[in-house]
DNA sequence: TTCAAATACTTTAACATTAAACTATTTAAC
DNA sequence: GTTAAATAGTTTAATGTTAAAGTATTTGAA
């Protein structure tokens, strides 16, 4: 059956709909909670350098959160004025940097884990491991179509 | 067995980033493709009037979108600058605006529409209908969940 | 070797959003 | 009836993000 060029699919209106406003309200709820005007921009990069690596260029974090290389500017000159992260050249290349973080940002970090809000303590209750490990996967198909949809 | 107070629950952690990206994704992918400069909350308002209601003061729309009033505010000012939506004062309550979408609007609306993306038909093709009406339902659970925690 | 294209990062202007302060109106307690 | 509190909407300043332009460096093809 033809759709009718008017509606919008309503189910995937509904689905994008919902993540949005989780998105939108997690980050609210978390960014609330977050000690010594960090934001969730921030925290993130903290967060990355415990998760995944000792260190990084800034067009590396930038890929890694999706966001503009100049957003990423922003957030690492945060970082920094803040102390929390180091940014030195690279010896090895001219154009690159190479950023760290310092053991002020990593105290930061941790302080900002232990102000979690007690909305994700709740949500584990509510939610079983089972079911969000499920959902992840599922999300995690959703994003990389979506991931390479944009280059194309 | 305790959670070390320094590791954020890697995969509450990774659930929400996924579902972040893909709301930033979506909402790229879907704004780069929309008609006469109009902005995504923009478009989301025209469509509510299509989905939900005839007219609507500010403020319902506002807690719809989950956006503070100042945001509503502004959003809907471009819109009436637009020739989009008129706004009008409640003849019952003199604090009150009713807001509703002109023919235009629709029209535009309808445009928006027809300009969707292809990513949206690739992707009624790679997820079945089935897989994303239980994704939905879940993800309605976890929004529900966040709501009610953000007022308490 | 040269030089155009690609890459890494920064800067700028525009803009959407927020929190907070502000105006106007309505509600309701006394 | 008065008046304090609540509600609806607007305005302001600050901020985070984007796209686009700009600088500097590296790569690689001729």
């Amino acid at each position: 059956m033809a759709k009718n060029p008017t509606d919008l699919d309503p189910l995937l209106f509904t689905y994008f709909n919902e993540i949005g406003i989780i998105s939108q309200l997690v980050g609210n709820i978390f960014e609330r909670n977050l000690p010594d005007g960090l934001t969730n921009s921030q925290f993130s990069v903290l967060n990355w350098f415990v998760r995944v690596d000792d260190e990084a260029t800034p067009t590396r974090l930038a890929t890694a959160f999706q966001v503009t290389g100049g957003a990423m500017t922003n957030t690492l000159k945060k970082l920094q004025a803040k102390g929390l992260v180091k940014i030195r050249p690279d010896a090895n290349s001219g154009r690159q940097k190479i950023v760290t973080m310092t053991a002020k940002g990593r105290a930061i970090r941790d302080k900002a884990i232990a102000c979690a809000p007690p909305a994700l303590e709740e949500f584990s209750l509510q939610f079983s491991r089972n079911n969000i490990e499920k959902q992840t996967r599922q999300l995690q198909k959703v994003r990389q179509f979506l991931d390479e949809y944009r280059y194309r």
